[in-house]
DNA sequence: ATTAAATAATTAGAACATCTAATTATTAGA
DNA sequence: TCTAATAATTAGATGTTCTAATTATTTAAT
C-alpha cells in the first residue's frame, strides 16, 4: 500500500509520458492518415462541438489562441476543418469539420484505440476494471472543469 | 462494469493526453527551471544512467537518434548535460548530467511531483490506491520491455 | 451617440520537437 | 583487408507552443 501522495505523483510523473509517446508513436506511423495529438484532439474536440470559437478549443486543449490558431491553420490547410463566419458575432469564428476531416478522425480514433486496446487485452479482466477506475477518478481531477459536467 | 476493452482505450486516449497537458504546463510554467517534457525525461534517464549513450537514451524516450541529438544538443548547450567520448569505442558517447543539471532536475522533479500530489490530495485514500494500482499495472503494459528488469 | 474598454482572433518572431534521408566515423567480420 | 554493421550527426522539413503586438468588432459608459 503506497498512499504516499508524493510517491504516486512521482510514479504518475514517469508513467503519463511513457504512455503518451505510445500513443503518439502509433498516431503518426499510420502514414495515411498521420495526425499529431494536438490535431487529433483538435477535430475530436470539433467534432463533438460544432461551430465551436477558437477560444474553445483553446480552453479544452490547455493552448494559448495564437498556438490554437495556428493548429486549426495546419488542419484547414490539410482540408480536415473548416473556418467560417459566426452570423451574430464578427469576431468570432465558427470551426467545423469536414466530411474529409471526420474520416481520418474516425479512421485515427479506431487505429489508435485498437492499438490501445490490443496493449490492455494482455491485462486480467480485475486489473482492468482497476485502470478503468482510475481513469474515471483522473478525469474528474485533470479535466477542464467546465467539461465535466455532460 | 466496464470491461469492454475497445471503451476502456478509448478513454484511455482521452484522459492521458489531458493529463500530459497538465504536466507540461506546469513544468513550463517554472520561468527559472522551465524544462519541456521531453528534456526532464532525457535528463533523468541520463542521471539514472550515467554515461548512458545517445541510443539508450533514444530507445528509453521512444525517439529516433536524430531527435535524441538535438534533444540533448539543447541540454548541453544549457549546461545541463555533458557529451563526453567513450573510452572502450570512439563511435560512441558518454552522456552525465551536470551539477547545475541535477539541480534543476530535481527542482522540477519536485515541483511537478508537488502539483500532481496537490491534484490527486482531493481523492479519497481507496482511490488514491486505485490509482496506484492502475498506474503499476500500466507502467508494466507501456514501459520499454528492457526497463522492466529493474 | 460617440468614445473607451473589453473580447476574439491573427500575425510575428522565437525555441523546441520530431521525422526521413544522407553523411561521417569507427568497429567488427568474412 | 575490404565490406558490413553500428553510432552519431547534419540537413531539411513540418508541427508545437510561447509572448508580444496588432486588427476587428462588440459592449458599456459617459
Amino acid at each position: 500500500m503506497t498512499v504516499d501522495l508524493e510517491e504516486s505523483a512521482r510514479k504518475l510523473l514517469e508513467v503519463v509520458p511513457i504512455i503518451m509517446q505510445a500513443i503518439r508513436s502509433e498516431m503518426r506511423s499510420r502514414r495515411s492518415l498521420d495526425l499529431t495529438v494536438p490535431q487529433f484532439r483538435a477535430l475530436a474536440f470539433v467534432n463533438r462541438n460544432e461551430g465551436s470559437s477558437l477560444w474553445e478549443v483553446a480552453r479544452h486543449m490547455g493552448l494559448t489562441p495564437p498556438s490554437t490558431s495556428r493548429l486549426v491553420d495546419g488542419l484547414i490547410a490539410r482540408g480536415l476543418m473548416a473556418r467560417n463566419d459566426h452570423p451574430a458575432d464578427r469576431r468570432r469564428v465558427r470551426l467545423t469539420v469536414t466530411g474529409q476531416g471526420l474520416t481520418i478522425l474516425e479512421a485515427s480514433t479506431e487505429g489508435t484505440a485498437s492499438y490501445l486496446a490490443d496493449k490492455l487485452s494482455g491485462v486480467d479482466a480485475d486489473n482492468r476494471e482497476v485502470i478503468d477506475k482510475a481513469v474515471e477518478t483522473l478525469r474528474a481531477v485533470f479535466a477542464p472543469a467546465h467539461e465535466l459536467e455532460r
